[in-house]
DNA sequence: TCCGCTACCTACTCGCAGGTAAGACTACTG
DNA sequence: CAGTAGTCTTACCTGCGAGTAGGTAGCGGA
């Protein structure tokens, strides 16, 4: 799971500050995706980065500031990673499925990463909360953009867009959960996880009873669920 | 938001455990989740119950054993709440709609309670998040039995069962997101967003964009959403 | 009215972890 | 070979909060 480095004994090897910055914001994604972030001491993180304390001080200034850092960093690279992974000229329902398959990606990519993100992250109370909140703001949004394009909400004549964010809030609530409930769950491969909430989400369960399923346009045949991206 | 008890001098009213222990058990939840496990006090907790420190760990232990205590609680409560509210011979969507009713009329008159239940719960490790697992694990087997029994899944031949239960593990993990979003944004009366989520898990986005919206069985026009309980 | 029990308190101990002072080692530059 | 800038360390201070020792006050029974 986390790569356990050799006790450290006596001086560390001189690295340029970037590199070791790297190296600590890896160490402590590590210790407070498994302790949390009120148990994880600064110690710990200094032994697991393979320095010694005041470093941590000197280049990432207080304990919140390093947590804060992590957030950072790690949603970033998610957004990145979904604006990637998606393809913006298909029709909505193959970018929304390529969006929850970069999403699930990323997530089984960096178990660590996502654990902190979201789960301590949004644990902890203000500015940190805020951080999350503001990256799920922008996921919102993308899903909001995609659908109010993608079609007109008839029956609700006035409050379209509203209520076009409030269904984005729920997909990406559902894929929150859903990816937290894979880290207690982790055998099934990405690709699957991604296409039962596609499933859900696009065709829903009044469908699903019924038999009708979603599945990608001309690849394979409508019973097998998409394999896509490993673990 | 939590009641704020006049500064306590001298000693507090003599009064039989039972009533102490709810007192301080509705204290603990509050702090908790106010603040966080980690964060709160045991100083503070006592002193939101009106008694002194001695007696928390006179009465409840230790401070895990303590929240512990707060989350079986709480978890309990919300399961009542979900038992009593879904009626067991109305068809499957009609079940569905009312144990969503349930469950967010719950959170919404306990907020403190389903913050600490869940968001806490779910942040710290070990023993708490196996409470909280173990209450979702029922909700998803309620969720599971329900679309089980309601049609077969004819093209997932034998994997029928573990097919609905993640699809069951999805929905409850959307409702639970659904339910964070919702503290952030306490606007909404709770049967608006039931509402939402039963029309995402059940039409799904390929019927919502297309405009077919989900209405309760002979109520209202099909096109308006329905306003159920308030919050 | 005295006993004993339960509710309740003040006032501590003590370890842990966030944070820092002050200096030592390395490497580059002129 | 100085001088300087940046890397890295040991060894400490300090406050906070979990948990406790030991004692006081009210109440019910005989």
């Amino acid at each position: 799971m986390h790569a356990e480095q050799p006790v450290r004994t006596g001086r560390a090897k001189r690295l340029p500050r970037a590199v070791r910055e790297r190296q600590i914001l890896d160490a402590a994604v590590d210790v407070f995706s498994r302790l949390g972030f009120h148990a994880s001491s600064m110690d710990e993180i200094s032994e697991v980065a393979g320095i010694s304390k005041p470093m941590l001080y000197a280049y990432l200034g207080s304990k919140e500031e390093l947590f804060a850092t992590c957030i950072r960093r790690e949603a970033t690279r998610m957004m990145e990673a979904i604006a990637t992974g998606v393809e913006p000229d298909q029709p909505p329902d193959v970018q929304l499925w390529s969006g929850l398959r970069a999403f699930f990606g990323f997530v089984g990519g960096n178990r660590a990463g996502w654990q902190v993100l979201h789960r301590q992250a949004s644990s902890q109370g203000g500015p940190f909360a805020a951080e999350l909140a503001d990256m799920r703001g922008r996921a919102i949004s993308l899903v909001a953009a995609l659908l109010v394009h993608s079609s007109d909400f008839p029956n609700v004549p006035r409050a379209g867009d509203k209520e076009a964010e409030s269904l984005a809030a729920a997909l990406v609530g559902a894929g929150e959960s859903l990816a937290d409930w894979w880290l207690d769950n982790p055998e099934e491969p990405a690709g699957v996880v991604a296409a039962r909430l596609m499933n859900l989400v696009w065709m829903g369960f009044g469908d699903l009873v019924g038999g009708n399923v979603w599945h990608p346009p001309s690849r394979r045949a409508p019973d097998t669920p998409q394999p896509g991206a490993e673990s």
